[in-house]
DNA sequence: CCAAATCGTGCAGACACTCCAACTATAGAG
DNA sequence: CTCTATAGTTGGAGTGTCTGCACGATTTGG
């Protein structure tokens, strides 16, 4: 009666979510997602458009289907870090793990993936949503662990300024990608771009991008 | 034959397109984005739909009209600074500036703005892509102005930091637009958190929400 | 084995947006 | 001033996403 239904026919559910969301992604990365339409995927995952839209919010929904897990899992990483260790120090850990196991196969299997994103302005608009929501619930997080008041903007700045990070390097580890770029120097570039911001981050930026004193011919 | 033509008909041009956007924005400002069809936009303004999508590419357009001089200015500002003035130097004093002078304002004739952009999640991804192109000529700007290499990441992680303050400003002030809060108050909160934001960001923030060493009931 | 809730479906419809073939008003040439 | 090339405007038809609604099938609990 409250949420729980140990159903056989939650199994069936998922099954067909999974199967829906199969076909279309390998649709979307074959043809591109715009020249496919919710009726050609209805069609080859054998169901009604209907019954699509009763799964997925959006047509975007079938392609970004695991997003809130990842960003669930960043939540888990900040809040089990070991006593003594700051927030900013988790996380550069993380994303340089990320780099090290996650991003490469994001590389090897996702080229595809990735261009098919860069061919749709509407999953580029969807990945932006996905990096907001992942923003607000690093704020929360961090608000909570740091025990800020509430009308304190500290939060939300700190988690808008690692998120940025993040997408950074996620988008430069997309480019590399669609370049074909082997791995092995990507991973170090990425690192080394990695420790730079988190340098520029801890360390501060003060006096960043001073202007010259207007030598000659400048420009 | 080239691009400029000097033209009485430009001007028929400029006042139908801004006329459309004014009547298309007091629409959606008054019944709502969402509940505003464009073909209603368009009998209203007299003319045909098929000519509001000749002038604007989407109907969001519509509403954001004039982002790109918004964003254009920014840029204008880091370009003009004293020698000897750094990126962020300048980027402050043109958010307290803004706050003294421009969100004000914002608020006295913007919370209803406000109100019709939080009631659409269209108007809210389109809000989302205008930071993104903000974000996108600020970090090309750095990359001028610091004269980075070209696959150095680092005007990126700078840009992105600093829309995020941005962004988070102005957050904060359009929930306290549609709060009603008084003005004086709110700009002194902004304020406040603008200089943390840079303090944040100028001295670093090493060791930013440290983990406490467990002391029994933690929550 | 039956009743009830649930879920899939077909259908109709709203709406953003596009394409096309006319129509019309302007700009420049003679 | 007139004629013609050009470019903006228009209505209409069409595509595709997404939303309701009512009906039918299937699972669950008794």
């Amino acid at each position: 009666m409250t949420t729980e239904k140990s159903g056989l026919r939650e199994r069936k559910k998922a099954q067909s979510r999974l199967a829906i969301s199969n076909v279309a992604t390998k649709m979307f990365i074959e043809r591109g997602f715009d020249d496919v339409t919710v009726a050609e995927v209805a069609a080859a995952a054998d169901v009604s458009v209907a019954t699509i839209f009763n799964y997925f919010e959006t047509k975007e929904e079938l392609f970004f289907d695991r997003e809130g897990e990842v960003i669930a899992a960043q939540r888990r990483f900040i809040l089990e870090r070991k006593p003594g260790e700051s927030i900013t120090s988790v996380l550069r850990r993380e994303f340089l793990a990320a780099i090290d196991a996650g991003l490469p196969q994001l590389m090897a299997h996702g080229a595809s993936f990735l261009r098919t994103i860069e061919g749709s302005s509407a999953l580029r608009a969807r990945l932006r949503l996905g990096f907001e929501k992942a923003e607000a619930l690093l704020a929360e997080t961090v608000a909570e662990e740091t025990e800020t008041a509430a009308g304190d903007p500290t939060p939300q700045i700190v988690a808008a300024i690692l998120v940025a990070i993040q997408r950074t390097l996620i988008e430069s580890a997309g480019a590399a990608a669609l370049r074909g770029d082997a791995v092995a120097p990507t991973k170090r570039r990425l690192r080394k771009a990695c420790e730079r911001a988190f340098v520029l981050l801890e360390g501060g930026m003060r006096g960043y991008g001073k202007k010259k004193a207007a030598a000659g011919a400048g420009r």
